[in-house]
DNA sequence: TCTGTTTTGTCCATATGTGTATAAAACGAA
DNA sequence: TTCGTTTTATACACATATGGACAAAACAGA
């Protein structure tokens, strides 16, 4: 029977997650890292195996307490320009009431690797923000077919104009801290991109 | 008489702004950067003083040669939608065809810092984002006076928009590479702005 | 040649950080 | 109690990095 760990691996992956979001990447050392858990290095070998695996899980942690992450559910009866305009209120919302202004842990880890080709982390930072911008287009052009927007829509050109603007309200909100200004930039951008819609 | 310089230190604030916008301002250590110049770091220590001194002399260098300066530019004379659009389009063309896809120096700083509160080089960038929204608020303001949009715009919203739109697109072209899709992206903001003018 | 000044070079004392190897500890089962 | 397995603890050999102190070098002027 071997022995038991001493720390619970579901809540260190959180720790983790929250330590890279407020630190960054870099900053997350395995030694940080370690003594931000109480453990000792070789637990933290032991328990994650890399860098960069730990990564990959704290990402996908991240991921799943995100605000967009409603837009990967069913949406057979949800009206799509309501759910994307109801998601860029909760991410102004959550950006805004964040007391560290941390911003959005994907888009800073992006920022913050230096050449991102070829390197797995930067990789899947990529790939995730091009999946994101793909699932926008899926909703679009959902909307497209439901009538909720002209059949003459270029869905490609909405879906990066709108993935722009969830990856620059991130950023931004690291300069932007009140609340109204972040929901005006969103609004302003939704409206004009025909997208906005409150009920 | 003191003894001569080896290096020319403009020339090397210049290298130094390279390297922390390719490896990003954590990796350009006092170490990294000496190697770089190929100075000791005493030199470094003796020219520059701090990290934090050369970073400012960096970000300014920075500014100096990025697409947006045009914008603080006198503008008696020039339309100021289509100063917007093609500035826009000069960002898009430049990240585009940056090898590196390195995005900009200062958005990439911003969202590699830990807590940007309290923090010198954190107040330094949110300062010239602050400022440049400002001033793309005034741009609007004179494009209002002029007649360009209508007297009804809300200049402070649109310049918000207008802005998240410029960071948005930074930290995007660190996923797409291709101009195409760059430029598709602003100019579907800014049509839906009501800011584009291609004359 | 000596002087004053600045720059470069080197050393010092610390601090952070890495992956690996290996022994000790902790557990349930036999 | 012994065994097998996993986890924790510790050591090893390196590596990166810092600011400061101080001596040597490089220069023009007197």
């Amino acid at each position: 029977m071997a022995r038991p760990s001493n720390f619970d691996r579901d809540n260190a992956v959180q720790t983790a997650m929250q330590e890279i979001w407020s630190a960054g990447f870099d900053a997350s050392s395995v030694k940080a890292i370690s003594e931000k858990l109480g453990i000792t290095r070789s637990s933290y070998y032991n328990a994650f195996g890399t860098r960069e695996a730990l990564f990959k899980e704290a990402l996908a942690a991240y991921f799943a307490q995100s605000p967009d992450r409603i837009l990967y559910t069913d949406v057979s009866n949800v009206p799509i320009l309501t759910l994307l305009t109801s998601t860029l209120r909760d991410i102004c919302a959550s950006r805004a009431q964040d007391p560290e202004a941390r911003g959005c842990l994907a888009v800073n880890c992006l920022c913050e690797k230096a050449d991102t080709k070829g390197d797995p982390i930067g990789d899947l930072l990529i790939d995730s923000i091009l999946t994101s911008a793909a699932r926008l287009e899926e909703l679009l052009t959902i909307a497209v077919s439901r009538g909720e927007l002209p059949a003459e829509t270029d869905v490609h050109g909405k879906a990066l104009a709108l993935q722009n603007l969830i990856i620059g309200i991130s950023a931004f909100s690291k300069a932007v801290h009140n609340k109204a200004d972040l929901w005006l930039t969103a609004r302003t951008t939704l409206e004009g991109l025909g997208l906005y819609s409150e009920e």
